[in-house]
DNA sequence: TTGACATTCATACTAAAGTACTAAATCATT
DNA sequence: AATGATTTAGTACTTTAGTATGAATGTCAA
């Protein structure tokens, strides 16, 4: 908020001194009325795109963040949490071995302390539940 | 694509109409220029708004829709996607039975089939991949 | 250094998921 | 009325997922 005052307050300054300019040039004829006219033009093209993509991301935000405070929360680890992200890529136990260099046995004990710390019975609503407390990007 | 190029020749037009008339009350002086100067701010402030608009629906839709014309492009049937939204739901084979009223053994046919169609070997992969063709809203 | 966690792995088990068929009833369409 | 697709359901089977429990190692702060 106090951003977009800043923003708007130097824009009026910059809007009056272009108008200035324009007297300016009016009576002496240095600057051209075109070039004053283009400059402006550009200026307020760039602030409606500034303005939108302001406006745009607080109603929606497009990047959804990982809320990490969460995970912390829930009293999730960092392999366990590694473990969660390779369950939502759709990959089974023994791939997630694989890719994380341990027994599958041990991604079985990370998925049951995922599941219990998710309040799910299965992965398929461990996903769900995470992509809700916004602990997954969607 | 078709409509930027629209929209950029037609305010090419709007901005080669307004130096006419901005040469114009130069002249005659029936329009002062100030008022020029304050509707080309004005116009391409929106102009601004609006290309940023598009451009920011293109690249991440906020409104993700479910692509119907996909879902028939796999062959996935009306029951079968009701089994798959299900299963994204995290719910269980029996779960879903008893929803839909129909028996686990129809609902194991069901995502089978859907498994193939989506070229998966799990449910979370089906998961996985029905939102990364806009079939599930994520 | 002792306790609390995290990570790892194992065994043994149960439950669920998924495959591969077969087959019958339904339903829309030509 | 015949055809093809959908929906339903079954059996028998294999695979994967998940539980319960115990135990070894490492880390890190009190």
């Amino acid at each position: 908020m106090k951003k977009t005052i800043f923003v708007f307050s130097s824009l009026i300054v910059a809007l009056l001194a272009l108008f200035q300019l324009s007297k300016y040039s009016y009576t002496t004829g240095d600057l051209s009325i075109e070039i004053i006219i283009a400059a402006i033009a550009i200026i307020f093209l760039c602030l409606g795109i500034y303005l939108n993509k302001k406006s745009l991301h607080k109603t929606t935000p497009i990047t959804t963040k990982v809320d990490y405070e969460k995970i912390e929360k829930l009293g999730i680890s960092k392999r366990e949490y590694e473990v969660l992200v390779e369950i939502s890529k759709g990959l089974s136990n023994r791939e997630i071995a694989e890719k994380l260099f341990v027994t599958e046995s041990t991604i079985k004990t990370h998925v049951s302390n995922v599941l219990v710390k998710l309040n799910s019975k299965r992965r398929t609503q461990a996903i769900k539940k995470a992509k809700e407390y916004h602990i997954l990007t969607s």
